[in-house]
DNA sequence: TAGGTGACTGGGAGCTGTCT
DNA sequence: AGACAGCTCCCAGTCACCTA
């Protein structure tokens, strides 16, 4: 770790760095410089070129619809710029990747109703499911109710109880996930599919007939439906090329720090039964690929997928957006499983999964966390008159909001919690004076910066106590918490804080003008439910950069075309052919294992990357668009 | 009754120092 | 050098009460 730290290139630093972060993302794929890229770069081309089907549970605010979002122009702009460079580009097809959402899921009424507005984005083409359980067929629910542990039994009574409903669903998942299975749809009213076919949106009696975004697939000429992010009727492939993905943000709840820290006896071992059960029975059924799940650091993942281990080979890794460069506490553990039918991981071995990443995404933090205060003096004001009205104070409209008393905006335990959190600041500050340490990170460099540098703590905890992490880097974000900046001498507002997540509610002033799809939605909600849903919310950049890394390290398999083509791609670490290597050894070793010989995706990886070598191509060449890139 | 507000705990992981 | 105890750090949380 000390040679990944020493190799730190430095991380963003402005918000226009900060807000442009998915091309950041896929430039430390594409445009590492380390012989790789090209391998990563047609690995990601050939999983985009089919296209994406993506179907998320536990959606929450549906992280992966804002990623895929943000992924969607900066795939765009990357070609843009290659185009630049004149001739045709390796990367051009990042111009057109197709982005289908079937499905969201989620059991919150506020998380629903920013679904529903996505959903209403794209004509109510994509369902929204409540409860995991209403996936059940009734008899299997009543017998998982039947199971539910008492409320007044030990730990290890409902742990057994859990384990048994986890044991069952798996037992029974044939039958209790069919194909044909349905949920109570909350955008069409009726049962729709878990496992959407390519089929008209119209035979939907409660979605009216698409007016625009239709595209018709390949397959059939009248098979048509919409797709989220489509504004032209683009000819599409068959559903079954579509790369399948099933995205997850777990319930963390019996395993976060700050709760009760019930682990497998928690009632939300139910629901992540039901989905790790599903997720089995999908990828024996053939219909998905790839399982993209995150939580708490503390998720266990080998026990807790074990029964995943079956059908999936499965990686994880644990990053907090710091190590991004961000300076933002969220720590959490990612996983990626591939269906060994469908899928091959070409990455390397999970024990260097995590020194690989950095390498890629490793950076310096540069900024502190002042840097998201992007409101403006109205937005601002608004926010402190909005939160002095309610504690009896009616602020006048002509006033400055730096003249707002603190005293008016914050409880009198928020201000007894503030004073205690600043004499430790001051303690901290005055150590680190004594110490003749360079304190210019902590406090800044210039003017009164001593006394009002960038500092941070979350007023709804007391120091020394719960989530108290005071400093320069932004406390994690829990489903409540008020941050206090002390270089504003004010409260972070939430949009702020959605910004330090990677939500782009601020596209007006950045140059990064892809703003957040779901801003609207989430203007109308209160600002307690505005910080409930950011605590139960993702770091998109860290999901991001996740989700593409994997996908630059996978490979979908062609089983019609090769009877064994793990021979070619499914060696353990199958990847260490490349890892270090210079890319001409590497296709050398690509070449050696017979890829040219077996499915016809490896023989056109192979002759892709080997005209790259050759440079046959040089407008088309993705190392030139590498060294574009750096 | 649902949603908002405010005060607050407990335990795991990892670090550090001591002992054998 | 390894085992162990004790300490510190950290946390997509919980609960009681209030209000509309």
């Amino acid at each position: 770790m000390a040679e990944v730290r020493g190799a730190l290139k430095a991380g963003p630093l402005s918000l226009d760095e900060f807000c442009s972060w998915p091309v950041t993302v896929i430039r430390s794929l594409i445009g590492a410089g380390d012989g790789d890229d090209g391998e990563r770069l047609h690995r990601l081309r050939f999983l985009l070129q089919r296209g994406l089907w993506i179907d998320s549970d536990y959606s929450g605010v549906a992280g992966e619809y804002e990623v895929m979002h943000q992924m969607l122009q900066a795939l765009k702009h990357i070609a843009l710029e290659a185009a630049g460079l004149g001739g045709e580009s390796a990367v051009s097809c990042f111009n057109n990747v197709k982005v289908v959402h079937g499905r969201f899921c989620d059991k919150g009424k506020q998380q629903q109703d920013i679904l529903k507005y996505i959903s209403s984005l794209h004509n109510n083409s994509v369902c929204l499911f409540g409860d995991l359980n209403d996936r059940l067929p009734t008899a299997a629910r009543q017998l998982l109710d039947s199971m539910i542990p008492e409320t007044k039994v030990t730990p290890a009574e409902a742990k057994q109880a859990y384990s048994n409903m986890s044991q069952w669903l798996m037992e029974n998942r044939a039958w209790v996930f069919a194909p044909a299975g349905t949920s109570p749809c909350l955008i069409h009213g009726t049962d729709c599919p878990l496992v959407k076919s390519v089929e008209p949106a119209s035979t939907s009696p409660a979605t009216p007939p698409p007016k625009r975004r239709r595209l018709s697939f390949s397959e059939s000429d009248t098979s048509k439906m919409d797709v989220a992010g489509e504004e032209e009727s683009v000819p599409l492939a068959p559903a079954s090329s579509f790369l399948r993905v099933n995205l997850a943000g777990t319930t963390c709840t019996g395993w976060s720090s700050a709760g009760k820290g019930l682990h497998f006896a928690d009632p939300s071992e139910r629901p992540h039964a039901i989905w790790l059960a599903e997720r089995v029975a999908r990828a024996e059924q053939g219909v998905e690929d790839m399982v993209i799940s995150e939580c708490t650091p503390r998720y266990p993942v080998k026990e807790k997928l074990a029964d995943l281990e079956k059908t999936h080979e499965i990686i994880y890794l644990h990053i907090s957006p710091m190590q991004l460069g961000w300076p933002v506490r969220r720590s959490r553990v990612f996983t990626c499983s591939l269906n060994r039918e469908s899928m091959a991981w070409v990455g390397p071995d999970q024990s260097a999964v995590a020194d690989h990443f950095l390498q890629l995404f490793g950076r310096e933090i540069q900024a502190t966390a002042d840097v998201f205060l992007a409101a403006t003096d109205a937005e601002v004001f608004d926010f402190l008159r909005e939160r002095a009205s309610k504690r009896g104070v009616q602020l006048p409209e002509d006033m400055s909001w730096q003249d707002v008393s603190m005293q008016h905006v914050y409880a009198p335990g928020q201000l007894v919690r503030l004073e205690n959190y600043e004499k430790a600041r001051q303690e901290v500050l005055s150590e680190k004076h004594s110490d003749g340490a360079d304190d210019a990170a902590v406090a800044g460099d210039s003017g009164p910066s001593r006394d009002c540098g960038a500092w941070y703590a979350d007023l709804e905890q007391n120091p020394g106590h719960g989530a108290s992490t005071p400093g320069p880097i932004l406390p994690s974000a829990l489903t409540h918490g008020t941050l206090h900046s002390w270089s504003a001498n004010r409260p972070m507002l939430p949009m702020e804080q959605y910004v330090a997540h990677g939500w782009n509610v601020f596209a007006d002033r950045t140059s990064w003008k892809h703003g957040c799809e779901i801003l609207p939605a989430l203007q109308k909600r209160s600002m307690c439910q505005q910080k409930k849903m950011l605590g139960n919310g993702w770091h998109l950049p860290v999901i991001a950069s996740w989700w593409f890394y994997c996908m630059c390290h996978s490979v979908k398999l062609d089983r019609a075309a090769s009877i064994q083509p793990e021979r070619t791609l499914l060696r353990s670490g199958g990847s260490s052919f490349s890892l270090g290597q210079d890319s001409q050894q590497s296709l050398s070793s690509f070449g050696d294992c017979g890829a040219a010989t077996d499915s016809d995706m490896s023989r056109q990886q192979f002759q892709s990357v080997a005209s790259d070598s050759h440079e046959e191509n040089p407008g088309a060449s993705p190392r030139r668009f590498v060294r574009f890139l750096q």
